[in-house]
DNA sequence: TTAAAATGGGACTATTTTAGTACTCATTAA
DNA sequence: TTAATGAGTACTAAAATAGTCCCATTTTAA
């Protein structure tokens, strides 16, 4: 449960791997240092640039560039280019998705979850998955009443 | 993204649904409470037998019931029952499943954020999901090298 | 001026997953 | 004995996913 779908999942590959880079990097040279079929890293590339995280240059010696420094730049945004806002639940990203809605005392508590997951992917960074081994200090979430 | 599928969703609804009974209650009865069509109420409340987390009565009067007090539910095994374990992606939750592990740097990080999302679900229970408004006091997450 | 190298934008198809339903067997209370 | 009820399984339709290909546009460089 809860998986990324596969183009997210490439889609941050490829960010790691530009992210790595001093110049542009065209389409082939990213399936060559990837692994990933060249069709579809020309996809994920494309639409990492339609949502402005990769700048574009076209032409002869054109590739593409991360937008911004890897500091800058949150799982969060990547993940949402290539498969769309968080949402757990049907009925905790917008209301009026589900049909039971009205009957379901437990929205809320799903909304709650929801943010908190937004909020996690929203603080690391492409800087921090770069990092060979990541930490994560977190105090584990308490709940109360 | 980061969907869990319908059945896991209906599953929280229907735990919750006979959390507030005191006695078993059947299908016909769960889907007159939850709103839910039978033969999926139906399907749900096998699954969550099966694994566990409902224990069933059969026979006239019949029903299901809780096999345990919400407390001691967690929102994973639930979700865990319908929707399989959690795995943001491929590498994160088993080695050899996806063809470029051995290129790829980010495998480590993504295992650190699954079992953070883990350690999440875990720490929810049934009872907390109960609440008009549950609060999720969390420290945020601070990455460190 | 022209050819080659790149990206941009769609369209398309096969596969897989999901959702929902139906049918039959086993069990139990009245 | 009978009706109520869960257990198990199989099936179908719809939706999402994954992967590929084609052609237009832009730019460099000879």
């Amino acid at each position: 449960m809860l998986k990324i779908n596969k183009l997210a999942d490439y889609g941050l590959v490829v960010m790691s791997c530009l992210a790595q880079q001093t110049r542009p990097l065209n389409a082939r040279g990213v399936t060559e240092l990837t692994h990933l079929s060249l069709p579809t890293v020309k996809k994920v590339l494309k639409l990492l640039a339609r949502a402005g995280l990769l700048v574009s240059v076209r032409g002869a010696q054109g590739g593409y560039a991360l937008a911004r420094t890897p500091e800058l730049i949150s799982l969060s945004c990547v993940l949402v280019a290539l498969d769309g806002e968080l949402s757990i639940t049907d009925c905790s990203q917008a209301a009026g998705l589900c049909m039971v809605e009205h009957f379901c005392g437990i929205r809320h508590n799903w909304k709650m979850i929801n943010q908190l997951f937004q909020k996690i992917l929203n603080d690391i960074t492409l800087a921090d998955m770069l990092k060979p081994k990541m930490k994560l200090n977190v105090c584990l979430p308490e709940t109360v009443s």
